[in-house]
DNA sequence: GCCAACGTTGGC
DNA sequence: GCCAACGTTGGC
């Protein structure tokens, strides 16, 4: 199982509105960046990813979980972009914000922080165990 | 709201 | 294939 960071920015689609959408999750279309659709592709279900609200919170907010595999993005008719479903699996206990995250070394090295532009990121299981344990989140296993 | 950083586009 | 111009993202 892999790690990711996914963004949105919380008045246009935010964690409240990911946990509105139940089980039945949300597709990520929208995402016009080779990168991050890679990292989608890249996606299988089960993973889990950091949920961010970037801009006007930056911070790690929630867990979900990818519940489809990469297919086409439904909003456009361009072949070249596909894009994941996801569903909210757990807010965190306390938000991580992006201060508290540049602040610890341990993470200096996240795409988060090195590559601020970039929507849909990979995050190592280190960093995954990091952030859970600052934002109060018991992990399984 | 500003602007730096980054990705994309298109002229040559 | 280079690179200037442009558009977008996101931290502040």
């Amino acid at each position: 199982m892999a790690f990711w960071l996914m963004k949105s920015e919380p008045d246009v689609f935010g964690w409240p509105d990911l946990v509105a959408r139940g089980d039945a999750g949300e597709e990520w279309d929208g995402v016009r960046n080779y990168q991050a659709r890679n990292n989608m592709r890249a996606m299988e279900v089960g993973d889990l990813a950091f949920f961010y609200h970037s801009r006007s919170e930056t911070a790690v907010v929630g867990i979900a979980e990818v519940i489809a595999p990469a297919h086409p993005d439904s909003t456009t008719d361009d072949p070249r972009w596909e894009c994941v479903d996801i569903r909210a699996k757990a807010p965190l206990p306390r938000p991580v914000t992006l201060a508290e995250i540049k602040a610890e070394p341990r993470l200096a090295e996240m795409v988060l922080v090195r590559n601020s532009r970039l929507s849909v990121q990979p995050v190592l299981p280190e960093e995954w165990h990091i952030v859970c344990a600052m934002g109060g989140v018991a992990e399984a296993g």
